[in-house]
DNA sequence: ATATTTTTCGACCGTCGGTCAAGTGCATTT
DNA sequence: AAATGCACTTGACCGACGGTCGAAAAATAT
Protein backbone atom coordinates (compact mmCIF):
# COMPACT_ATOMS: atom_id res chain seq x y z
CA UNK A 1 0.00 0.00 0.00
CA UNK A 2 1.63 3.04 -1.35
CA UNK A 3 1.80 6.14 1.50
CA UNK A 4 1.64 9.12 0.96
CA UNK A 5 5.77 9.69 1.95
CA UNK A 6 8.44 9.07 -0.54
CA UNK A 7 5.86 7.40 -2.85
CA UNK A 8 4.69 10.69 -3.70
CA UNK A 9 7.61 11.15 -5.71
CA UNK A 10 7.69 8.11 -7.98
CA UNK A 11 3.76 8.71 -8.10
CA UNK A 12 4.22 11.62 -9.79
CA UNK A 13 6.68 10.35 -11.86
CA UNK A 14 4.51 8.01 -13.46
CA UNK A 15 1.97 10.74 -13.99
CA UNK A 16 4.59 13.33 -15.97
CA UNK A 17 5.52 10.44 -17.92
CA UNK A 18 2.12 9.92 -19.21
CA UNK A 19 1.92 13.69 -19.50
CA UNK A 20 5.17 13.54 -21.54
CA UNK A 21 3.42 11.54 -24.19
CA UNK A 22 0.46 12.96 -24.16
CA UNK A 23 1.84 15.44 -25.71
CA UNK A 24 2.80 13.59 -29.10
CA UNK A 25 1.03 10.27 -29.16
CA UNK A 26 -2.69 9.25 -28.35
CA UNK A 27 -3.53 7.44 -25.05
CA UNK A 28 -4.42 4.35 -27.00
CA UNK A 29 -1.07 4.26 -28.55
CA UNK A 30 0.79 4.83 -25.53
CA UNK A 31 1.65 1.27 -23.91
CA UNK A 32 2.14 0.86 -19.97
CA UNK A 33 5.94 -0.19 -20.88
CA UNK A 34 6.20 3.50 -22.83
CA UNK A 35 4.61 5.29 -19.35
CA UNK A 36 7.02 3.06 -17.09
CA UNK A 37 10.03 3.60 -19.87
CA UNK A 38 9.61 7.08 -19.96
CA UNK A 39 9.02 7.20 -16.00
CA UNK A 40 12.45 5.12 -15.69
CA UNK A 41 10.49 2.44 -13.54
CA UNK A 42 9.71 -1.19 -14.35
CA UNK A 43 6.23 -1.99 -15.63
CA UNK A 44 5.29 -3.88 -12.65
CA UNK A 45 5.90 -1.03 -10.36
CA UNK A 46 2.94 1.16 -12.54
CA UNK A 47 0.46 -1.50 -11.35
CA UNK A 48 1.91 -0.46 -7.46
CA UNK A 49 0.59 2.46 -7.60
CA UNK A 50 -2.55 2.60 -9.74
CA UNK A 51 -4.50 -0.26 -10.44
CA UNK A 52 -5.02 0.22 -14.13
CA UNK A 53 -3.92 2.02 -17.23
CA UNK A 54 -6.92 3.94 -17.19
CA UNK A 55 -6.41 4.91 -13.68
CA UNK A 56 -3.25 6.56 -14.70
CA UNK A 57 -5.12 8.94 -17.01
CA UNK A 58 -7.39 9.80 -14.34
CA UNK A 59 -4.97 10.78 -11.76
CA UNK A 60 -3.28 12.67 -13.94
CA UNK A 61 -6.40 14.62 -15.21
CA UNK A 62 -7.65 15.21 -11.67
CA UNK A 63 -3.93 16.53 -10.55
CA UNK A 64 -4.37 19.31 -13.34
CA UNK A 65 -7.58 20.25 -11.97
CA UNK A 66 -6.29 20.75 -8.57
CA UNK A 67 -5.01 24.23 -8.72
CA UNK A 68 -8.21 25.78 -10.27
CA UNK A 69 -10.53 23.84 -8.39
CA UNK A 70 -8.71 25.62 -5.20
CA UNK A 71 -9.52 28.90 -6.88
CA UNK A 72 -12.74 27.98 -7.49
CA UNK A 73 -13.98 27.15 -4.03
CA UNK A 74 -12.10 30.41 -2.53
CA UNK A 75 -13.61 32.33 -5.04
CA UNK A 76 -16.72 31.39 -4.09
CA UNK A 77 -16.06 32.12 -0.38
CA UNK A 78 -15.24 35.54 -1.42
CA UNK A 79 -18.66 37.52 -1.01
CA UNK A 80 -17.07 41.47 -1.07
CA UNK A 81 -16.06 40.94 -4.94
CA UNK A 82 -18.41 41.06 -7.20
CA UNK A 83 -19.83 37.61 -8.83
CA UNK A 84 -18.98 38.96 -12.52
CA UNK A 85 -15.58 39.42 -11.71
CA UNK A 86 -15.42 36.21 -9.75
CA UNK A 87 -16.90 34.02 -12.87
CA UNK A 88 -13.75 36.13 -14.69
CA UNK A 89 -11.47 35.01 -12.31
CA UNK A 90 -12.84 31.39 -11.94
CA UNK A 91 -12.92 31.12 -16.23
CA UNK A 92 -9.40 32.63 -16.01
CA UNK A 93 -8.05 30.18 -13.40
CA UNK A 94 -9.24 27.25 -15.45
CA UNK A 95 -7.81 28.30 -18.53
CA UNK A 96 -4.11 28.40 -17.43
CA UNK A 97 -3.74 24.89 -16.76
CA UNK A 98 -6.35 22.39 -17.84
CA UNK A 99 -6.74 23.27 -21.00
CA UNK A 100 -3.75 24.01 -22.36
CA UNK A 101 -2.65 20.10 -20.80
CA UNK A 102 -5.82 19.32 -23.32
CA UNK A 103 -5.01 21.78 -26.14
CA UNK A 104 -1.54 20.05 -26.38
CA UNK A 105 -2.93 16.78 -27.98
CA UNK A 106 -5.04 18.37 -30.71
CA UNK A 107 -2.51 20.24 -32.35
CA UNK A 108 0.62 17.49 -32.06
CA UNK A 109 -1.10 14.46 -32.56
CA UNK A 110 -1.35 13.29 -36.40
CA UNK A 111 -5.30 13.95 -37.38
CA UNK A 112 -6.64 10.31 -37.28
CA UNK A 113 -10.41 9.96 -36.32
CA UNK A 114 -10.75 12.27 -33.28
CA UNK A 115 -12.26 8.91 -31.47
CA UNK A 116 -9.05 8.27 -30.02
CA UNK A 117 -8.96 11.25 -28.20
CA UNK A 118 -12.53 10.08 -27.01
CA UNK A 119 -11.03 9.58 -23.28
CA UNK A 120 -9.30 12.18 -22.58
CA UNK A 121 -12.03 14.88 -23.55
CA UNK A 122 -15.05 12.92 -21.74
CA UNK A 123 -13.00 12.54 -18.40
CA UNK A 124 -12.23 16.24 -19.15
CA UNK A 125 -15.75 17.23 -19.47
CA UNK A 126 -16.85 15.57 -17.03
CA UNK A 127 -14.75 16.72 -14.59
CA UNK A 128 -14.36 20.48 -15.10
CA UNK A 129 -18.31 20.50 -14.78
CA UNK A 130 -19.10 18.18 -11.72
CA UNK A 131 -16.16 20.12 -9.71
CA UNK A 132 -16.55 23.70 -10.84
CA UNK A 133 -20.33 23.35 -11.03
CA UNK A 134 -20.65 24.07 -6.89
CA UNK A 135 -18.28 27.18 -7.22
CA UNK A 136 -19.94 28.56 -10.02
CA UNK A 137 -23.53 27.92 -8.50
CA UNK A 138 -22.81 29.64 -5.03
CA UNK A 139 -21.28 32.97 -6.91
CA UNK A 140 -24.49 32.62 -8.89
CA UNK A 141 -26.68 32.65 -5.92
CA UNK A 142 -24.88 35.37 -4.18
CA UNK A 143 -25.55 37.22 -7.75
CA UNK A 144 -29.50 36.67 -7.30
CA UNK A 145 -29.53 37.91 -3.53
CA UNK A 146 -27.60 40.92 -4.65
CA UNK A 147 -29.99 41.63 -7.50
CA UNK A 148 -27.47 41.78 -9.97
CA UNK A 149 -28.87 38.75 -11.38
CA UNK A 150 -32.66 37.60 -12.16
CA UNK A 151 -32.83 34.03 -12.24
CA UNK A 152 -34.93 31.19 -10.97
CA UNK A 153 -32.24 28.25 -11.40
CA UNK A 154 -28.60 29.06 -9.74
CA UNK A 155 -27.55 25.50 -10.22
CA UNK A 156 -28.92 24.80 -13.89
CA UNK A 157 -27.56 28.15 -14.89
CA UNK A 158 -24.06 26.74 -13.97
CA UNK A 159 -24.39 23.90 -15.26
CA UNK A 160 -25.45 25.27 -18.69
CA UNK A 161 -22.29 27.76 -18.71
CA UNK A 162 -20.10 25.23 -17.69
CA UNK A 163 -20.93 22.42 -20.70
CA UNK A 164 -20.98 24.91 -23.38
CA UNK A 165 -17.94 26.64 -22.38
CA UNK A 166 -16.03 23.36 -21.93
CA UNK A 167 -17.74 21.67 -24.89
CA UNK A 168 -17.25 24.19 -27.22
CA UNK A 169 -13.37 24.84 -25.78
CA UNK A 170 -12.48 21.26 -26.42
CA UNK A 171 -12.67 21.96 -30.05
CA UNK A 172 -12.22 18.06 -30.71
CA UNK A 173 -15.59 16.75 -29.66
CA UNK A 174 -17.50 19.63 -31.62
CA UNK A 175 -14.60 20.44 -34.57
CA UNK A 176 -15.83 23.56 -35.73
CA UNK A 177 -14.07 26.71 -37.19
CA UNK A 178 -12.75 29.69 -34.80
CA UNK A 179 -15.26 31.86 -36.59
CA UNK A 180 -18.64 29.36 -35.01
CA UNK A 181 -17.06 28.72 -32.11
CA UNK A 182 -17.07 32.65 -31.32
CA UNK A 183 -20.26 32.99 -32.85
CA UNK A 184 -21.42 30.57 -30.52
CA UNK A 185 -19.88 32.00 -27.38
CA UNK A 186 -21.32 35.30 -28.65
CA UNK A 187 -24.69 33.83 -28.65
CA UNK A 188 -24.55 32.26 -25.43
CA UNK A 189 -23.34 35.78 -23.80
CA UNK A 190 -26.05 36.94 -25.51
CA UNK A 191 -28.81 34.40 -24.55
CA UNK A 192 -27.50 34.74 -20.54
CA UNK A 193 -27.23 39.09 -20.31
CA UNK A 194 -31.28 38.58 -22.07
CA UNK A 195 -32.53 35.60 -20.05
CA UNK A 196 -30.76 36.88 -16.59
CA UNK A 197 -31.38 40.37 -17.07
CA UNK A 198 -27.87 41.88 -16.62
CA UNK A 199 -26.58 44.94 -18.69
CA UNK A 200 -25.14 43.95 -21.57
CA UNK A 201 -21.45 43.84 -21.96
CA UNK A 202 -21.81 42.55 -18.33
CA UNK A 203 -20.48 38.93 -19.28
CA UNK A 204 -18.17 39.87 -22.53
CA UNK A 205 -15.56 38.39 -20.67
CA UNK A 206 -16.47 34.83 -21.52
CA UNK A 207 -15.55 35.16 -25.20
CA UNK A 208 -11.87 36.21 -24.50
CA UNK A 209 -11.98 32.29 -23.26
CA UNK A 210 -11.72 31.77 -26.98
CA UNK A 211 -8.69 33.03 -27.52
CA UNK A 212 -6.19 30.29 -26.21
CA UNK A 213 -5.90 29.92 -29.45
CA UNK B 1 -14.29 -4.28 -52.15
CA UNK B 2 -18.03 -4.72 -51.12
CA UNK B 3 -20.33 -3.67 -53.64
CA UNK B 4 -23.70 -2.22 -52.64
CA UNK B 5 -25.30 -4.89 -53.62
CA UNK B 6 -26.16 -8.21 -51.93
CA UNK B 7 -23.28 -7.29 -49.87
CA UNK B 8 -25.72 -4.88 -47.90
CA UNK B 9 -26.98 -7.83 -46.41
CA UNK B 10 -23.96 -9.08 -44.23
CA UNK B 11 -22.87 -5.36 -43.69
CA UNK B 12 -25.97 -4.69 -41.91
CA UNK B 13 -25.59 -8.42 -40.29
CA UNK B 14 -22.53 -7.34 -38.73
CA UNK B 15 -24.33 -4.09 -37.34
CA UNK B 16 -27.20 -6.00 -35.81
CA UNK B 17 -24.64 -8.44 -33.97
CA UNK B 18 -22.97 -5.18 -32.63
CA UNK B 19 -26.08 -3.69 -31.26
CA UNK B 20 -27.57 -6.85 -29.57
CA UNK B 21 -23.98 -6.98 -27.98
CA UNK B 22 -24.30 -3.26 -26.89
CA UNK B 23 -27.26 -4.24 -24.88
CA UNK B 24 -25.63 -6.50 -22.53
CA UNK B 25 -21.85 -5.14 -23.15
CA UNK B 26 -19.62 -2.18 -23.02
CA UNK B 27 -17.70 -1.79 -26.58
CA UNK B 28 -14.50 -2.49 -24.92
CA UNK B 29 -15.55 -6.14 -23.63
CA UNK B 30 -17.07 -6.85 -27.21
CA UNK B 31 -14.45 -8.39 -29.18
CA UNK B 32 -14.54 -8.30 -32.79
CA UNK B 33 -14.43 -12.63 -32.75
CA UNK B 34 -17.82 -11.81 -30.34
CA UNK B 35 -19.34 -9.71 -32.72
CA UNK B 36 -18.72 -12.64 -35.67
CA UNK B 37 -20.04 -15.04 -33.57
CA UNK B 38 -23.24 -13.39 -33.18
CA UNK B 39 -23.28 -12.55 -36.58
CA UNK B 40 -23.18 -16.17 -37.58
CA UNK B 41 -20.29 -15.21 -40.01
CA UNK B 42 -16.53 -15.53 -39.61
CA UNK B 43 -14.12 -13.00 -37.70
CA UNK B 44 -11.97 -12.30 -40.95
CA UNK B 45 -14.97 -11.43 -43.25
CA UNK B 46 -15.81 -8.63 -40.60
CA UNK B 47 -12.52 -7.53 -42.15
CA UNK B 48 -13.81 -7.74 -45.58
CA UNK B 49 -16.94 -5.09 -44.69
CA UNK B 50 -15.10 -3.03 -41.97
CA UNK B 51 -11.36 -1.05 -41.90
CA UNK B 52 -11.50 -1.70 -38.23
CA UNK B 53 -13.41 -2.26 -35.07
CA UNK B 54 -13.97 1.20 -34.11
CA UNK B 55 -15.78 1.66 -38.05
CA UNK B 56 -18.43 -0.93 -37.12
CA UNK B 57 -19.03 1.51 -34.38
CA UNK B 58 -19.26 4.49 -36.58
CA UNK B 59 -21.54 3.10 -38.99
CA UNK B 60 -23.92 1.71 -36.35
CA UNK B 61 -24.07 5.11 -34.83
CA UNK B 62 -24.47 6.74 -38.42
CA UNK B 63 -27.15 4.03 -39.25
CA UNK B 64 -28.87 5.16 -36.57
CA UNK B 65 -29.16 8.44 -37.21
CA UNK B 66 -30.26 8.27 -40.26
CA UNK B 67 -34.06 8.45 -39.92
CA UNK B 68 -33.94 11.03 -37.47
CA UNK B 69 -31.82 13.50 -39.95
CA UNK B 70 -34.10 12.67 -43.03
CA UNK B 71 -36.84 14.14 -40.73
CA UNK B 72 -35.35 17.17 -39.40
CA UNK B 73 -34.07 18.12 -42.50
CA UNK B 74 -37.90 17.48 -43.63
CA UNK B 75 -38.92 19.33 -41.14
CA UNK B 76 -36.75 22.34 -42.20
CA UNK B 77 -38.86 22.89 -45.29
CA UNK B 78 -41.94 22.38 -43.49
CA UNK B 79 -42.39 26.20 -43.29
CA UNK B 80 -45.89 26.16 -42.89
CA UNK B 81 -46.34 24.52 -39.62
CA UNK B 82 -44.84 26.83 -36.54
CA UNK B 83 -41.37 27.02 -35.47
CA UNK B 84 -42.21 25.89 -31.96
CA UNK B 85 -43.86 22.47 -33.26
CA UNK B 86 -41.01 21.69 -35.50
CA UNK B 87 -38.70 21.77 -33.00
CA UNK B 88 -40.92 19.55 -30.61
CA UNK B 89 -41.42 16.90 -33.47
CA UNK B 90 -37.76 17.22 -34.20
CA UNK B 91 -36.76 15.96 -30.73
CA UNK B 92 -39.22 13.24 -30.99
CA UNK B 93 -37.81 11.77 -33.63
CA UNK B 94 -34.43 11.65 -32.29
CA UNK B 95 -36.37 9.87 -28.97
CA UNK B 96 -36.88 7.28 -31.15
CA UNK B 97 -34.34 5.54 -32.48
CA UNK B 98 -30.77 6.63 -31.32
CA UNK B 99 -31.25 8.01 -27.51
CA UNK B 100 -33.07 4.33 -26.96
CA UNK B 101 -29.96 2.96 -28.59
CA UNK B 102 -27.48 5.21 -26.19
CA UNK B 103 -29.57 4.42 -23.01
CA UNK B 104 -29.15 0.40 -23.13
CA UNK B 105 -25.85 0.90 -22.26
CA UNK B 106 -25.78 2.51 -18.97
CA UNK B 107 -28.78 0.38 -17.56
CA UNK B 108 -27.43 -2.79 -18.21
CA UNK B 109 -22.99 -2.72 -17.88
CA UNK B 110 -22.23 -3.13 -14.48
CA UNK B 111 -21.15 0.36 -13.53
CA UNK B 112 -17.64 0.02 -13.74
CA UNK B 113 -15.75 3.61 -14.66
CA UNK B 114 -17.71 4.99 -17.50
CA UNK B 115 -14.46 5.30 -19.05
CA UNK B 116 -15.12 2.22 -21.18
CA UNK B 117 -18.51 3.57 -22.59
CA UNK B 118 -16.69 7.41 -23.83
CA UNK B 119 -16.26 5.93 -27.51
CA UNK B 120 -20.10 5.77 -27.80
CA UNK B 121 -20.91 8.78 -26.30
CA UNK B 122 -18.46 11.15 -27.93
CA UNK B 123 -19.83 9.79 -31.35
CA UNK B 124 -23.47 10.36 -30.15
CA UNK B 125 -22.56 13.83 -29.09
CA UNK B 126 -20.19 15.25 -32.31
CA UNK B 127 -22.58 13.30 -34.49
CA UNK B 128 -26.21 14.38 -33.20
CA UNK B 129 -25.04 18.20 -32.90
CA UNK B 130 -23.11 18.33 -35.91
CA UNK B 131 -26.31 17.41 -37.93
CA UNK B 132 -28.91 18.21 -36.10
CA UNK B 133 -27.34 21.77 -36.33
CA UNK B 134 -28.17 22.98 -39.49
CA UNK B 135 -32.01 21.86 -40.03
CA UNK B 136 -32.27 23.34 -36.26
CA UNK B 137 -30.36 26.70 -37.29
CA UNK B 138 -32.78 26.85 -40.21
CA UNK B 139 -36.41 26.01 -37.57
CA UNK B 140 -34.86 28.89 -35.78
CA UNK B 141 -34.08 31.98 -38.44
CA UNK B 142 -37.51 31.20 -39.72
CA UNK B 143 -38.86 31.86 -36.26
CA UNK B 144 -37.15 34.81 -36.27
CA UNK B 145 -38.28 35.91 -39.25
CA UNK B 146 -41.72 35.85 -38.31
CA UNK B 147 -41.39 37.44 -34.94
CA UNK B 148 -41.77 33.92 -32.94
CA UNK B 149 -38.46 34.67 -31.83
CA UNK B 150 -36.27 37.15 -30.81
CA UNK B 151 -32.50 36.57 -30.84
CA UNK B 152 -29.66 37.56 -32.90
CA UNK B 153 -27.59 34.48 -33.23
CA UNK B 154 -30.05 31.88 -34.45
CA UNK B 155 -26.68 29.70 -35.55
CA UNK B 156 -25.79 29.51 -31.72
CA UNK B 157 -28.86 29.20 -30.29
CA UNK B 158 -29.23 25.98 -32.28
CA UNK B 159 -25.91 24.87 -31.04
CA UNK B 160 -26.60 25.40 -27.15
CA UNK B 161 -29.97 23.91 -27.00
CA UNK B 162 -28.29 20.56 -28.89
CA UNK B 163 -25.20 20.70 -26.93
CA UNK B 164 -26.89 21.03 -23.23
CA UNK B 165 -29.78 18.21 -24.47
CA UNK B 166 -27.49 15.93 -25.54
CA UNK B 167 -25.36 15.94 -22.82
CA UNK B 168 -28.09 15.95 -20.16
CA UNK B 169 -29.70 13.48 -21.68
CA UNK B 170 -27.24 11.09 -22.15
CA UNK B 171 -26.63 10.51 -18.45
CA UNK B 172 -23.26 8.93 -18.19
CA UNK B 173 -21.51 12.00 -19.53
CA UNK B 174 -22.42 13.69 -16.69
CA UNK B 175 -24.35 11.45 -13.75
CA UNK B 176 -27.09 13.09 -12.40
CA UNK B 177 -30.00 12.11 -10.87
CA UNK B 178 -33.34 12.82 -12.49
CA UNK B 179 -34.18 15.60 -10.66
CA UNK B 180 -31.20 17.24 -11.11
CA UNK B 181 -31.21 16.49 -14.87
CA UNK B 182 -34.46 17.96 -14.67
CA UNK B 183 -33.70 21.36 -13.06
CA UNK B 184 -31.36 22.01 -15.95
CA UNK B 185 -33.38 21.42 -18.16
CA UNK B 186 -36.49 23.70 -16.42
CA UNK B 187 -33.43 26.09 -16.24
CA UNK B 188 -32.66 25.79 -20.05
CA UNK B 189 -36.53 26.22 -20.42
CA UNK B 190 -36.94 29.49 -18.37
CA UNK B 191 -33.11 31.17 -19.74
CA UNK B 192 -34.33 30.14 -23.53
CA UNK B 193 -37.90 31.72 -23.12
CA UNK B 194 -36.82 34.51 -21.38
CA UNK B 195 -33.49 35.06 -23.62
CA UNK B 196 -35.71 35.14 -26.84
CA UNK B 197 -38.68 36.31 -25.55
CA UNK B 198 -40.92 34.20 -26.32
CA UNK B 199 -44.31 33.20 -23.98
CA UNK B 200 -43.63 31.50 -21.14
CA UNK B 201 -44.34 27.43 -21.04
CA UNK B 202 -43.95 27.84 -25.31
CA UNK B 203 -40.91 25.68 -24.85
CA UNK B 204 -41.76 22.78 -22.00
CA UNK B 205 -41.79 20.15 -24.53
CA UNK B 206 -38.46 20.17 -24.00
CA UNK B 207 -38.68 18.60 -20.53
CA UNK B 208 -41.25 16.17 -21.94
CA UNK B 209 -37.21 14.58 -23.49
CA UNK B 210 -36.29 13.87 -19.98
CA UNK B 211 -39.09 11.62 -19.40
CA UNK B 212 -37.38 8.86 -21.27
CA UNK B 213 -36.38 7.41 -17.97
C1' DA C 1 -16.62 -27.00 -68.50
C1' DT C 2 -13.23 -23.62 -67.48
C1' DA C 3 -11.42 -19.39 -66.01
C1' DT C 4 -11.87 -15.35 -63.15
C1' DT C 5 -13.42 -12.74 -59.55
C1' DT C 6 -15.69 -12.14 -55.15
C1' DT C 7 -16.40 -13.67 -50.71
C1' DT C 8 -15.44 -16.53 -46.58
C1' DC C 9 -12.71 -18.22 -43.17
C1' DG C 10 -9.91 -19.57 -39.03
C1' DA C 11 -5.14 -20.31 -37.93
C1' DC C 12 -1.73 -17.20 -37.00
C1' DC C 13 0.98 -12.86 -35.47
C1' DG C 14 2.46 -9.07 -32.66
C1' DT C 15 1.14 -6.32 -28.88
C1' DC C 16 -1.04 -5.02 -24.94
C1' DG C 17 -2.88 -4.72 -20.10
C1' DG C 18 -2.32 -6.91 -16.14
C1' DT C 19 -0.27 -10.70 -12.75
C1' DC C 20 3.07 -12.74 -9.98
C1' DA C 21 6.81 -15.00 -7.61
C1' DA C 22 11.17 -13.67 -6.69
C1' DG C 23 14.15 -10.30 -5.22
C1' DT C 24 16.32 -5.87 -3.13
C1' DG C 25 17.32 -2.84 0.34
C1' DC C 26 16.27 -1.02 4.88
C1' DA C 27 14.60 -0.56 9.51
C1' DT C 28 13.54 -3.00 13.61
C1' DT C 29 13.94 -6.83 16.70
C1' DT C 30 16.53 -10.36 19.00
C1' DA D 1 25.49 -9.25 14.02
C1' DA D 2 22.09 -11.98 12.54
C1' DA D 3 17.51 -12.57 11.71
C1' DT D 4 13.05 -10.97 10.75
C1' DG D 5 9.65 -8.21 8.61
C1' DC D 6 8.16 -4.88 5.38
C1' DA D 7 7.71 -1.47 1.64
C1' DC D 8 8.89 -1.49 -2.72
C1' DT D 9 10.69 -3.11 -7.46
C1' DT D 10 10.95 -5.94 -11.35
C1' DG D 11 10.66 -8.32 -15.88
C1' DA D 12 9.22 -12.78 -17.45
C1' DC D 13 4.91 -14.48 -18.20
C1' DC D 14 -0.25 -15.02 -19.35
C1' DG D 15 -4.56 -14.67 -21.70
C1' DA D 16 -6.93 -11.97 -24.86
C1' DC D 17 -7.41 -8.93 -28.40
C1' DG D 18 -7.32 -6.52 -33.09
C1' DG D 19 -5.92 -7.33 -37.31
C1' DT D 20 -3.52 -10.23 -41.41
C1' DC D 21 -3.19 -13.74 -44.74
C1' DG D 22 -3.33 -17.33 -48.01
C1' DA D 23 -6.07 -20.69 -49.25
C1' DA D 24 -10.51 -22.48 -50.20
C1' DA D 25 -15.27 -22.04 -51.49
C1' DA D 26 -19.02 -19.57 -54.00
C1' DA D 27 -20.47 -16.91 -57.40
C1' DT D 28 -20.02 -15.11 -61.95
C1' DA D 29 -18.32 -14.70 -66.54
C1' DT D 30 -16.58 -16.82 -70.79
Amino acid sequence: MPDTKKNEKKYHLILDALQLLLEEKKIQNISVSEIAQKAGIGKGSIYYYFPSKDAILDALIERSYEQPLLTAKNLAAQTEISPFTRMAMLFQACQNSSIAFIKQNDSSSDNTSAQDLAFLHQKYLTHVVSELKPALTEIIKQGIENGDIHFDYPAALAEIVLIIITVKLDNSLLPTTPAETDDTLRGLISLLEKGTEVAPGTLSYLSLTSYIK
